[in-house]
DNA sequence: TGTACATCAGTGAACGCGCGTTCACTGATGTAC
DNA sequence: TGTACATCAGTGAACGCGCGTTCACTGATGTAC
């Protein structure tokens, strides 16, 4: 058994992350498996060795967000806050609005892939779960926090594809319309 | 000068109509120019008669939106509730929801495109600018209005891109949220 | 009114490119003896 | 400890396909005479 499982398991990593980056700052499309692999130091054709085709790579990159590993700048916020109310300052922070490469993967809105691939509909979906779960957890609602979801992410679409002030006029806005549904409820 | 004006301006509007239905429905990516010509009864050559290239296609397809012959189901609505509500309905109705031909445009989110074609964004720009606008003269609040938009488009996107139960908790909840946002304000 | 002509909308074959995927091969490395 | 071997991660050329775009051509139609 030649190269341990766990040089194995690096490389896969390495490509998930690199793949993850570009995806996230790109699409799915605008995306190739070249730069992928080049990003990650290693040629088109080790590609499948690690991956059965693009798809699942683009899933399992959009299902990596849930890990421990993946950035979660609320984390490490102040203590005195909910943590509803630090995901949503997270949410509409200009960082988060210019970070394109490990920013929340709802905001990529993977149009073209949504419709087909079922394991990619599935990853997105599990996203979008555990936001409205964070949420939920600190409004005791779930319609309020599935409105607030809806929101956060229009909010911050809209920001992203517009251009000029309109989009740091949406950005506030929404921002503060949402901090104004975390304050209706008591602390 | 053969084939009058007429003609031409016709075959043109056949075009537009195929790609904006086509467009709408699947995305810039994928679908192409052939299928756009087929539906519209010609064949591939003839398109670049009437279009610089795929990306004006899109982006004259996305403001088509903003024409009066585009379908607007809220202005037939009963005169008894106000502009804004009659939009958040239609927004939010079912139909509105399962329609991908005519639906409005900032729903299927081009994430490809935006970042390179300049016409497109504008486009796009054009058709949230209306939307905003409409909401604005009802609530009064440009805040309020541009928070409303984020939070029809993020809940209907959302709701579009899970599956299942979560789809229509995503728009049941959305829509009610934003009915308490027009109900806050005086008719 | 009829005819030659010019224009240009529309045709369909072909080009070129990008890219996902495959494949025969290489070579690094762990294991058995 | 050293050597032959088997495995399989990684390489890079090649394949195949889709699709945007180009181009030489056709033919319908308005205009000039």
């Amino acid at each position: 058994m030649p190269y341990t499982a766990e040089h194995k398991e690096a490389t896969r990593r390495r490509i998930l992350e690199s793949a993850r980056r570009l995806f996230n700052d790109r699409g799915f499309a605008q995306v190739s498996i070249d730069e992928v692999m080049d990003q990650a130091g290693l040629t088109r054709g080790g590609f499948y060795r690690h991956f059965r085709d693009k798809a699942q790579l683009y899933a399992e990159a959009v299902r990596w967000f849930l890990c421990p590993e993946a950035p979660k700048p609320w984390q490490d916020c102040s203590r005195r806050k909910r943590q509803a109310e630090r995901v949503v300052d997270a949410y509409f922070s200009r960082d988060h609005f210019s970070d394109r490469e490990s920013c929340c993967p709802l905001l990529t809105t993977p149009a073209d892939i949504l419709d087909g691939d079922a394991e990619v509909r599935s990853a997105y979906g599990a996203v979008l779960k555990r936001l409205v779960a964070i949420f939920e957890a600190d409004l005791g609602d779930r319609d309020e926090a599935l409105a607030l979801a809806a929101l956060c992410i229009g909010g911050m679409v809209l920001a992203r594809n517009v251009e000029g002030p309109l989009a740091q006029a949406m950005r506030g806005a929404a921002y503060r319309r949402a901090q104004n549904m975390l304050k209706a409820r008591p602390c």
